[in-house]
DNA sequence: ATAGGGTTAG
């Protein structure tokens, strides 16, 4: 008894040397304070020494017994060293644990949340045999139940029974089961339950009231309502039930029953208490229940409760979500009204709800006055990304540069913002991100270098990657450079995404040397070249026919640790192929296996189109039996390149026969497909079967030719001579809206000519003249369509027309020399 | 607050 009381007084005490050590001098006599002090003093000072080591320990531990050992457990500040005496008392010859002691460490790791300490301790209370009342099992229970060791607790209230420690009691039971109450439970609920009504014990609103809880927590409402009309009987119901059933069904998104649940409690005048409220409003609106979350905000407030900080929080944050300023307004003048303190929490979520900046400037005159510096700055940053996101970059770039006038005060002409706060680098951030996205890369550099040289205006990793990726995209390298020698003298370490911008800068120039350069840096930092780069690098050298070149950086990249995907080679490939370096590109494709890649269906097909396009459709063929063996599926481009090796090779039959095969294989042929066969039929001198394939491409596909299908039609069918045909398609396409070209253009006049129709050639003339598609002077028709413009010259049903059009310089490419020279100088006046 | 690049038709 005397220990107990001891316990409670000394738990009373804060945990504070001087306090303890006044304290320790009233103690009674049963306690030896001057030893309790010393132990205390002991194993406060001397962290760093082992106590088995320390003989004034070992003189002292003869004195050791339980009141002591708990007197001075209570005396510590620190878990750890209350943690490290017990288990040096526990090896002390002569002095054994009581269930005391151990409830008194059990107490102080439970408080610490020690979890490990606390499991090891149940194994040695068990092992130390040491009996206990159920008093104090139940405190022990419960010491673990707040630590969250509710399996452990569970264990132990058995093992304790099975070996004859101790029997607990309806206390200890009720120990338990609180410490069941945060789980789901219900099975080892129910046998406990069970275990209860076999001994005989009657159940009280202590063991129902967890029971309640974990039937809740599981879900379980069908028991959850038996026990609780079951208290109901009883006579035990309280606020405190109502609110675990309601907030448990809450939880279980069972909303509007817990609303009811309150109605009745009202009805039954059983008051709901103010945590009950809050609790339930956040459930409800976690539950996306804004309309029972506000008919409850409403009840709590008609009960006389003025709704707390978190409440208004919450709610404004469900409006600031929704856009709706009104109505997080309207709670914010209510939470004025009732004096409760605003935050930035809630600051922030009124301005997230502002639409425009309408809306940002009526929000800052209702507000202001509530705003510190801080909440200043945010809705002025506010203010300029939503200027920045409707396109107002300019005005968020004034407004910015009005703020970093200094002395901003009342006079600020035409605007109703007065801004006694500084802009900060988010709001730099901002704006030069919106200036860089606008393409004003000199007032983004401009602002930067503007920026004040203060703390509060650092610039920062963001604005220094979005200036230099902007820089970067507009080719301004050289300052790209600048600005990165400047971040990290700045102490900044540049990003995977800062080096890459200057990466892609360089690969976009086709600086290779640079690039590497670069790439050795950047391995240095651990980060890696983005491979759209690199492929990138390998498109731009190929395109000015330096796939040779591209090839060698590849392998350089490599060297550096770097290996590019197939895409990348994939393009080497095609650079090749396109400089007619078929067998070195062949080279390249089965090497790519040995840098472990391997060759996709999109780099099949861009060898075998290099094979056909110089013929080698055997080999291209072989290449799709080898794709097919390991595993690819051909695509439509594999079938259409192939289709145009065939058609070039003189085996139109071969494609043909392609083309139903594709049918069969569920490669649908496309507008590619039947375009490639009409060109390749119509250059065998099969007008009827192109025209065959193009309806069926029309009329039973529904496909929609475009420009370049069109074009190969009108072009085939004049090589055939089917030039009255082909000029109805020309219109055809011409009335869908296509343009067509000098090409198409040349291709019929020079067929009209060839069969002497010379209006319908000089009809021609002018459309294309009309359209400004007169071939210019470095076309390939320039010379077939000037020498069609001479032929129609020397004709009088024509000559004047073609006059015409000279004099209103529609055929600007026709020099008069030119005409002269031909002894025609009568035709022009 | 950050990826997405390679192949086919006159």
């Amino acid at each position: 008894m005397k220990a107990l009381c001891l316990r409670s007084r000394l738990k009373q005490f804060p945990r504070n040397n001087n306090v303890f050590r006044r304290y320790i001098s009233s103690l009674p006599i049963y306690t030896d304070t001057n030893l309790a002090h010393q132990l205390h003093t002991i194993f406060t000072k001397n962290p760093n020494t082992s106590p088995d080591d320390d003989p004034d320990l070992r003189a002292l531990a003869p004195f050791l017994n339980p009141k002591l050992v708990e007197t001075v457990l209570y005396s510590f500040q620190s878990w750890n060293r209350a943690h490290i005496f017990f288990t040096w008392a526990s090896n002390q010859q002569g002095y054994s644990h009581t269930a005391y002691t151990f409830n008194a460490v059990a107490s102080i790791l439970s408080r610490a949340r020690q979890i490990a300490p606390l499991r090891a301790l149940s194994v040695q209370i068990l092992r130390s045999r040491c009996p206990m009342t159920p008093g104090a099992l139940g405190f022990f229970i419960r010491c673990f139940g707040g630590a969250g060791l509710v399996d452990e607790a569970n264990v132990l209230f058995d093992q304790v029974q099975s070996e004859g420690l101790c029997f607990p009691n309806v206390y200890a039971y009720n120990c338990l089961l609180e410490a069941v109450s945060k789980s789901t439970s219900v099975d080892l609920v129910d046998a406990k339950l069970k275990e209860m009504s076999h001994r005989g014990f009657v159940l009280d609103k202590y063991t129902l009231t967890p029971v309640l809880q974990v039937y809740c927590n599981a879900g379980r409402f069908d028991k959850a309502f038996d026990v609780f009309n079951m208290i109901s009987d009883r006579g035990f119901l309280d606020g405190y039930l109502f609110s675990i059933l309601a907030l448990g069904l809450t939880k279980w998104g069972q909303v509007d029953k817990a609303f009811e649940l309150i109605e009745v409690m009202e009805a039954r005048n059983v008051g709901v208490t103010e945590k009950t409220f809050i609790v339930l409003i956040h459930g409800f609106v976690k539950q996306a229940r804004l309309d029972r979350a506000l008919q409850l905000f409403d009840k709590m407030k008609d009960s006389g409760f003025v709704p707390d900080i978190s409440l208004y929080d919450v709610l404004i944050g469900v409006f600031s979500t929704a856009k709706e300023l009104d109505k997080a307004l309207g709670l914010y003048a209510e939470m004025k009204e009732f004096k409760v303190q605003t935050d930035t929490g809630i600051i922030t979520k009124l301005i997230s709800s502002c639409r425009d900046e309408g809306e940002l400037k009526r929000l800052y005159t209702e507000i202001r006055r509530d705003m510190n510096l801080e909440a200043l700055t945010m809705l002025y940053n506010s203010l300029l990304t939503v200027l920045v996101n409707n396109g107002s970059i300019n005005k968020a770039y004034g407004l910015l540069r009005m703020l970093m006038k200094k002395g901003c005060n009342n006079d600020l002409q035409g605007d109703e913002f007065c801004w006694e706060n500084d802009p900060n680098a988010d709001s730099f951030c901002v704006v030069i991100d919106g200036l860089v996205k606008a393409g004003k890369l000199d007032m983004a550099v401009g602002l930067f270098r503007d920026m004040p040289k203060k703390i509060c205006c650092k610039p920062n990793l963001l604005i220094y990657n979005n200036l230099i990726s902007g820089l970067c995209s507009s080719d301004r390298l050289e300052e790209s450079f600048e600005i990165l020698r400047e971040m990290e003298e700045s102490g900044l370490v540049p990003s995977p995404f800062t080096h890459n911008s200057i990466f892609g800068c360089l690969c976009k120039r086709m600086d290779v040397a640079g690039a590497l350069d670069l790439v050795k840096k950047m391995r240095v930092h651990g980060h890696d070249p983005w491979i759209k780069h690199c492929t990138l690098m390998v498109k731009e050298l190929c395109k000015h026919r330096k796939a040779v070149e591209a090839c060698k950086f590849l392998d350089d990249v490599v060297e550096e640790g770097f290996v590019p995907d197939m895409i990348a080679y994939s393009a080497a490939l095609d650079g090749l192929i396109r400089i007619k370096e078929v067998d070195l590109a062949m080279e390249l494709f089965r090497d790519i296996v040995a840098r472990g890649n391997y060759p996709d269906v999109v780099a099949y097909n861009t060898m075998m189109k290099g094979l056909c396009q110089v013929r080698r459709v055997a080999e291209a063929e072989e290449l799709l039996n080898e794709m097919i063996t390991k595993g690819l599926v051909p695509s439509v481009v594999t079938y259409n390149s192939l289709i145009d090796g065939w058609c070039k090779n003189g085996s139109v039959e071969a494609a043909m026969r392609c083309l139903s095969e594709m049918f069969d294989k569920g490669r649908e042929p496309n507008v590619i497909t039947y375009t490639t066969l009409v060109n390749g039929l119509c250059n065998a001198g099969r007008p009827e079967e192109a025209l065959a394939v193009w309806n069926e491409m029309v009329a039973v596909k529904g496909l929609v030719p475009g420009n370049i299908a069109f074009m190969a039609l009108v072009h085939g069918l004049c090589k055939c001579g089917r030039t009255n045909e082909a000029a109805v398609h020309l219109r055809e396409m011409k009335s869908r809206g296509m343009k067509p070209d000098g090409y198409v253009y040349t291709a019929l006049i020079s067929a009209f000519l060839a069969e002497l129709n010379h209006p319908s050639a000089l009809e021609m003339v002018k459309e294309m003249a009309d359209e400004g598609s007169f071939p210019g002077k470095l076309d390939k028709n320039h010379a077939i369509a000037r020498d069609a413009v001479i032929q129609l010259l020397r004709d009088s049903r024509t000559w004047s027309s073609i006059r015409d059009l000279i004099a209103e310089g529609k055929i600007p490419s026709i020099s008069m020399p030119d005409i002269e020279s031909e002894g025609l100088d009568g035709c022009i006046t």
